[in-house]
DNA sequence: TACGGATTGGAATTAATATTTCATATTGAC
DNA sequence: GTCAATATGAAATATTAATTCCAATCCGTA
C-alpha cells in the first residue's frame, strides 16, 4: 500500500469516479456497485458482495488492490468507518481535542473540549429521546400536585435549576436536599397524588438511590433521567431517560441533562395551562 | 431458535432490560457493554468485543444463546441492522419530526427549542471567547488559596457544579449560598490572597451585587461571568466574560455558561498541577 | 466445610472467509 | 488471423474468526 490509498469515503469515491473510464468491465462493474450501495460492502462478506454484484470473489479483490488496498477487508474498513462517522462523527472530534488538550494545546483547548463534549451530548439526545416517553412524563408530572426533585452531586446542578423554574412557572416543588438530614421526613410527606423527578448518574449517589426506592414504595410515581438502562433508578421509575452526556478531563457534560429537564419543566408548564383552559373554558 | 427470538433492535434491547436482573455477572457484563456501545457489536469481531468489554468470546457467545440467537453471529446481525436502518432513514424521520413539531404535535417541539438554544448559545461562546481573557482568569484562581463562589437563582446551579467539580479537584473553595443569612460573614473571611468566581445575569441579583462590591472592597480580585458590558458585576472584576445565552420558552439556556465555568475549573486544576510539578522537580 | 450446580476461562476445534493460483477467455495490435 | 497482453472464472489454499469443549472456579445450600 502506497501513501496515496484514499482513507476516507469521500476521497475513496471521488478516486473511483475519477478512474473509472479506465476500468475493465467486471471491475467497473463492481466499482458502480460499491458506489451504489456502499452498505452492503460495509456489511457484507466478499463471496455475498461479489454474488450480488455479479462477480467472482476474486474480481472483488482485484478491485480493491487496483485502489491500492492490500485487500478486500482493508477496501471494507473505509465503508465501515463511514457508517460509524455518520452516527458520531462528533466522537472523534472529541479525541483529536482531547489529544490537543493533553499534549500542552494550552487552556484553551480545554475550553473547546467542553464546548465538544456539550455539543456532541446535545446531537446524542436529539436523536434518542423517545417521544412517547416525553409525552408520558409530562402527563404524569402535569397532574402532580407537588413534584418532589431529587438529586446528589453531580446532577444536583439540574435538579436546582429544575426547582427553580417550577418555581417561576408557579408549580409548587420541594427539592429534596437538606444539609439538615431531613430528607427522610420531607420525602415522608409524599403522596400517590405528587410525582418525583430523580436525576442520578453512575456512579450513583446511595441516598439518591435509597430516597428513590422509599418514595417509590409510597406509591409516588417517578420520573428518572439516568445514563444507563442499568441504572437502579431505572426499576423504581415509571418514565425513565438515558442520557449519554460525554465527558471531557473527567468531567462530564450536563448539557443534555438539563435541555430534558428544562424542556421537561416547561412542558409541564405548558400542559397545565391548556388543562385550566380547558376548565374555564 | 424459537420465535420469540428478537429480530430488531429495540425488541432486543427490551429483552436484555427485561432479563438483566437475573443475568450472571459476565453476561450482565457482556449485555451492559451491547447497550452501551451497540456500534461496536455491529462492526467488531467476536474477538475485539469481548475484549472491549473484558470478557471471553465464550462469553459473548453464550450470552447471544441466552437470547435465543443461535450464535454471536445471528446477533450480530440485529446490530448491523439497526445501523442500516438508521442511516437510510435519519432524512425521513428529521423531516417529520419538523413536520409534526410544525403543526403543534405536542411537547417534542419544545424539546427541540431546548436543544437548539443550548446548541446556539455554545456557538456563539465558542467564537467569542477571548483566550487572553481566559487565561488571565485562570491564572488570578490558580494562585488562590480560596475560591468563593457567588451566585444567586437562575446563575446557582452552575456555582454549585463549580463547587462540586472544584472539590473533586482538592481545590479550596466555598460557595455562598447560606440560607442562614450568614453570606455576609463569610464574606468577611476573604482576603486579597483568596479569589471570587461571580455569576450574574440581568435582571441582576442584588444579593449577587451587594456580595461581589463588598468582597471586591476587601482587595479580593473577582473573575466574572454575565451577561453584558454595562453589568454591574463588570465594574468590580479583574476579568470579565460576556455570555450570550439564547433562550426559548422564556428560560435561558445555560449550557455556554456551564461549559466556560467547567473549562475554567479544570483549567486551573491542571495549571496548579504543573505549578505543583515545578515546585517538586 | 463439603457438595452440587452454575458459571467462567482458555485452549482446541470447526466453520467461514479472504486470498492466491492457475487455467481459460477476451481483447487489441500487427 | 495470430500473438501477446490483459482480464476473468473457478477452485485450492491460507487466514481469520466463531464455536465447542473441558477443566477450573465460584456460589449457594445442607
Amino acid at each position: 500500500m502506497d501513501e496515496r490509498v484514499p482513507r476516507d469515503f469521500e476521497t475513496l469515491r471521488a478516486t473511483i469516479l475519477d478512474r473509472r473510464a479506465s476500468l475493465p468491465k467486471r471491475i467497473a462493474q463492481i466499482a458502480a456497485y460499491a458506489l451504489d450501495n456502499p452498505d452492503d460492502i460495509a456489511f457484507g462478506t466478499a463471496a455475498s458482495i461479489a454474488a450480488s454484484a455479479g462477480v467472482q470473489p476474486s474480481t472483488l479483490i482485484r478491485f480493491a488492490q487496483q485502489l491500492g488496498f492490500d485487500g478486500f477487508t482493508s477496501l471494507q474498513q473505509v465503508f465501515r468507518e463511514r457508517l460509524r462517522e455518520r452516527n458520531s462523527s462528533y466522537d472523534e472530534r472529541l479525541a483529536a481535542l482531547r489529544a490537543k488538550a493533553e499534549d500542552g494545546g494550552g487552556h484553551r483547548a480545554i475550553f473547546d473540549g467542553f464546548v465538544a463534549a456539550a455539543s456532541t451530548s446535545l446531537g446524542d439526545i436529539s436523536r434518542s429521546l423517545n417521544d412517547a416517553h416525553f409525552e408520558e412524563a409530562v402527563a404524569l408530572l402535569a397532574k402532580a400536585e407537588t413534584i418532589y426533585v431529587l438529586a446528589k452531586r453531580r446532577s444536583y446542578p439540574v435538579a436546582s435549576y429544575i426547582a427553580y423554574a417550577l418555581g417561576k412557572l408557579k408549580i409548587r416543588n420541594q427539592l429534596v436536599e437538606s444539609a439538615a438530614g431531613l430528607n427522610a421526613e420531607m420525602i415522608g410527606f409524599a403522596t400517590p397524588r405528587d410525582a418525583v423527578i430523580a436525576i442520578s448518574f453512575s456512579p450513583y449517589a446511595p441516598a439518591t438511590i435509597e430516597e428513590t426506592r422509599s418514595i417509590a414504595e409510597q406509591g409516588v410515581p417517578i420520573v428518572a433521567i439516568t445514563d444507563s438502562s442499568f441504572s437502579p433508578l431505572a426499576q423504581f421509575a415509571k418514565v425513565w431517560f438515558e442520557v449519554a452526556e460525554a465527558d471531557f478531563g473527567g468531567f462530564r457534560s450536563i448539557s443534555a441533562t438539563m435541555a430534558l429537564a428544562m424542556a421537561l419543566t416547561v412542558a409541564v408548564g405548558e400542559k397545565r395551562r391548556e388543562a385550566g383552559r380547558r376548565r374555564k373554558g
